[in-house]
DNA sequence: AGTCTTTTTAACAAAATGATTATATGTTAA
DNA sequence: TTAACATATAATCATTTTGTTAAAAAGACT
């Protein structure tokens, strides 16, 4: 059949042609922590943290997942992160990033569901413990040897971990191809979306400024390198973190008191105008 | 109502309790052309060039669109760029990379179409002239000033630009929303993917090895040169280039006569062992 | 033989990074 | 009051990586 306009073809437009499908969407909430830490002098260390969903109902019933929930037919695929973090944390205007979109046929056991993940970035400090029941956050440790990711997770009461391997793909490329190889508490594809979360933020510290949206407005250079170390997971030479960090700090005349060691002054992050 | 099991409760989900949408998937592949100098001697010159296809149906009759389809309802999300590609082009193991998925409520005119694009590289040499009617190498050039980025296009018969704003995000980072300004000639958001694509490509070809897989197997310094020159829309030192390329190459005995000038050894990609 | 064009190597300056060490300073405990 | 403590901050120097300019090399063309 020909059609005249553009009008006329989608007058005639019948919309049940294809079989149709259901788009969901997850977003991996990362954070970071104070942890007391077992000495004589009551100093915090910083640690990495997710939040994760304790699910009460079928499918996956008692396993966790991230928060996530269906995309509205009438709804931006990107205002659906923005809604479920509204409901999760009760927080707005929080970054938020495109990950990756998961479209395995059998990724859900009720039907086939597309689902879009998200990243988000929060400062823990904004939250007024309001985070929905259910939901807690875990603590979030990597290892990696041989190519196989070891995540240990722990929100304080329960603990486990997965396991991921990495397979390097054929063509000429640095990236992989990701295998669950061990996981008995997440449900669905959720432990690839969490390494997958992981390595942007890996990579995006190095070359952007998304740190400083985990961070309260004054902070102390030593606990901004804390952060960049439970995320990077190694080391850093202090000389050579400030010589990179300093560019994007402002010195403010603040300083912290009763650390139970030399103060140290408090910096702002300082937008490039 | 409560279920005994995960078994009970997947035989009683009704899967049209929620509504419903279509997946499609978009690809760009971008490949480098050689074009002849106009000077007395033979010389060529590598160009970026992506394959677009002319609409021939409803919506958007006779505009132009990124190679793409719908992704079946038992197809895996990442299989169908690669039966497209196999389609359009008849090539087999490409290196395809996820970009972004776009799910605003209005983007197709038909109904509700989430689309999920993906970057292909190819080696123009490997194909046989087998591209599908319809489809045909657009030439790209990129022009940027004032965060208005300007991309022209021509296949040798047609040639049109548009125009893309871009608007800084107030969040903490250096990622910006896009938003069309100027576009007569391509159909959907597909000028807001092909945008998204040049960046990716551009990024990466800084820290990973993809460049190579639009190469053929035996190439010059000089010529991976210009591919590193016409992506990243800039000329680059050859010291420097050499310096960094160096370490990904390996020099071969084969070299290159009749070019109206001293010979370059043909090099081959290193894989990393 | 001389000119053209691009390849390839050399050489040096400037900048960024890595690593070590020294100094500073409020807190805590004796 | 003082010494041990824990971290903050600065200074220093060696090393590596980049930026820049320039020169030498070699086949094709006239």
């Amino acid at each position: 059949m020909e059609y005249k306009s553009e009008e006329e073809f989608l007058k005639a437009y019948n919309p049940n042609e294809f079989e149709r499908l259901s788009l969901t969407t997850d977003i991996i909430i990362f954070s970071v922590s104070d942890e007391q830490v077992a000495n004589y002098r009551k100093t915090s260390k910083k640690r990495f943290s997710i939040l994760l969903v304790k699910r009460n109902t079928y499918p996956f019933k008692d396993k966790y997942c991230l928060p996530g929930g269906f995309v509205g037919i009438n709804e931006n695929l990107e205002d659906a992160p923005i809604r479920v973090l509204k409901n999760e944390t009760n927080l707005q205007n929080i970054y938020l990033e495109q990950l990756y979109t998961y479209g395995d046929v059998h990724r859900d056991p009720r039907m086939r569901i597309i689902s879009t993940s998200y990243m988000a970035l929060i400062d823990k400090n904004k939250l007024n413990e309001k985070i929905s029941k259910d939901a807690s956050w875990f603590n979030l440790d990597i290892e990696e040897k041989n190519n196989i990711v070891t995540i240990y997770l722990d929100n304080g009461k329960e603990h486990f971990s997965f396991k991921i391997k990495k397979i390097l793909k054929e063509l000429t490329t640095d990236r992989y191809k990701y295998e669950i190889i061990e996981n008995e508490h997440l449900a669905f594809d959720h432990a690839l979306v969490i390494l997958a979360g992981i390595e942007r933020l890996k990579n995006k510290i190095e070359y952007t400024d998304i740190v400083f949206n985990m961070m309260p407005k004054y902070f102390t250079l030593g606990e901004l390198q804390q952060v960049y170390e439970v995320i990077l997971g190694k080391k850093l030479l202090d000389p050579a973190f400030r010589r990179i960090i300093e560019k994007k700090v402002l010195k403010t005349d603040k300083m912290t008191s009763g650390e139970g060691h030399r103060p140290s002054y408090l910096y702002i992050y300082k937008n490039k105008e």
